[in-house]
DNA sequence: AAATACTTGTGATAAAATTCACAACTAATT
DNA sequence: AATTAGTTGTGAATTTTATCACAAGTATTT
């Protein structure tokens, strides 16, 4: 973890839809209740039960959100900057609710939740933004959960990797940024399982795969995969 | 469904924590753009898919929350009056990305959403409260999904037997508003799991049971499986 | 009251995924 | 370079839960 400190909200580019909205003496305001930070692979950005009295903007980076459950710590989402995460954590009480996780190295702001608040009651914009966010956010895991509950392994896997070619990395290869065993809290399976769905994948010939190296040779197939379940 | 219609909001006593924020001028045009319905059990009251430009405030009445997955219909969360629906599924897009169903007689008052949009971007506190709402909602979503994801049918069960009985009837004895196979689709499970689960807790001595009327004889137990999953 | 639709209980069988145990591999540290 | 810690692959046995098939019960409609 390292702090290179103070950060200007004013000139910054990679700036929120939320952000966007707000006027100079608010982005000077931010800029001084904000402080940047940069994170190595696996570092947390924060953890669940810690009390915490910042809201989190991703600026690069890929990060994963977890929460410890009965048996096992549970992936819940893995979110691509730019964005905002533990709004709810924050706003749902004074201790985090789920913890935060660099799976790629990150940079992050951590917003006063105070100054955050009062950018809520002040500017109606900036607060619809969040409105906004929030919902799709939770529209999003309503679907992802369904599918989770509801498919079995190798719909769940197909899921996975669609979501991380199509939405995380925008590519049809890419280094998986999980472990088996990670990989497996996200799709609710057993390392083993996630092994021998992903080694049944590979026999099929709807994947390449050497190590964490993947290439999505058939993705209609795996649509396939994923619809039926 | 019976539709009384106009409402006086700045009269009604069941009013929301946002809408105790709203000012005699904004609970005036609340109500003018208020219609107030009742709706009797098993009746919809709105549907996945459909074009939507209405919140929903439940007045009172159980409802439950559910939505079309890959392979059945799924229960996301039974809610109690009163409180806001589908705040999500409207401002997420203009058409439901879930349904709700009365489980009880149930009187709702649809609000016009550009309405409520306005009075998020007018007043800030209103906005604060939606904002809070949301959050709490997504932070128990959370817990739910984890909870249904990792423990296994008996634990599941529990959960869902404690959660009617503390936090909707608030009564260790009530009747069940929904069928074993709805109770499947509420925890993931086949309706003849649930009976065979349902008469396990019966056996054991946990709860009593004669058709949907349940009563939990042994909470402390109950608790116990829901922990252990 | 009879007929129909829907709900519930129960057994036998089958499928999916976990658990356990061990070997091989890779990365990190000394 | 050697040692250690962490990751991955694989087989066999076990567990959990679903599926199928059928009987019995309860509501609802005619």
């Amino acid at each position: 973890m390292y702090m290179p400190g103070k950060v200007n909200c004013e000139s910054c580019l990679i700036k929120s839809c939320a952000a966007e909205v707000l006027n100079k003496q608010e982005l000077q305001v931010l800029s001084a209740n904000c402080a940047g930070v940069s994170y190595k692979k696996n570092e947390k950005l924060f953890q669940q039960g810690f009390l915490c009295s910042n809201i989190v903007y991703v600026k690069t980076g890929i990060v994963k959100i977890h929460k410890t459950g009965p048996l096992k710590d549970q992936i819940l989402k893995i979110v691509k900057s730019p964005r905002f995460i533990g709004i709810p954590t924050v706003l749902g009480g004074k201790v985090n609710h789920y913890s935060a996780t660099a799976l790629t190295p990150a940079t992050v702001c951590f917003i006063v939740t105070d100054i955050f608040k009062t950018l809520i009651l002040r500017n109606g914009k900036f607060a619809n933004e969040v409105i906004n966010s929030i919902c799709q956010d939770e529209l999003n895991f309503y679907d992802l959960s369904i599918n989770q509950m509801q498919k079995q392994i190798h719909g769940r896997l197909a899921d996975a990797l669609l979501f991380l070619s199509d939405e995380i990395f925008e590519s049809d290869s890419f280094e998986l940024p999980l472990s088996r065993s990670d990989l497996g809290d996200y799709i609710q399976a057993t390392r083993e399982s996630v092994t021998r769905a992903l080694s049944r994948l590979k026999a099929d010939g709807l994947i390449d795969m050497q190590g964490r190296q993947i290439n999505l040779v058939d993705k209609k197939m795996l649509e396939k995969i994923s619809k039926l379940g």
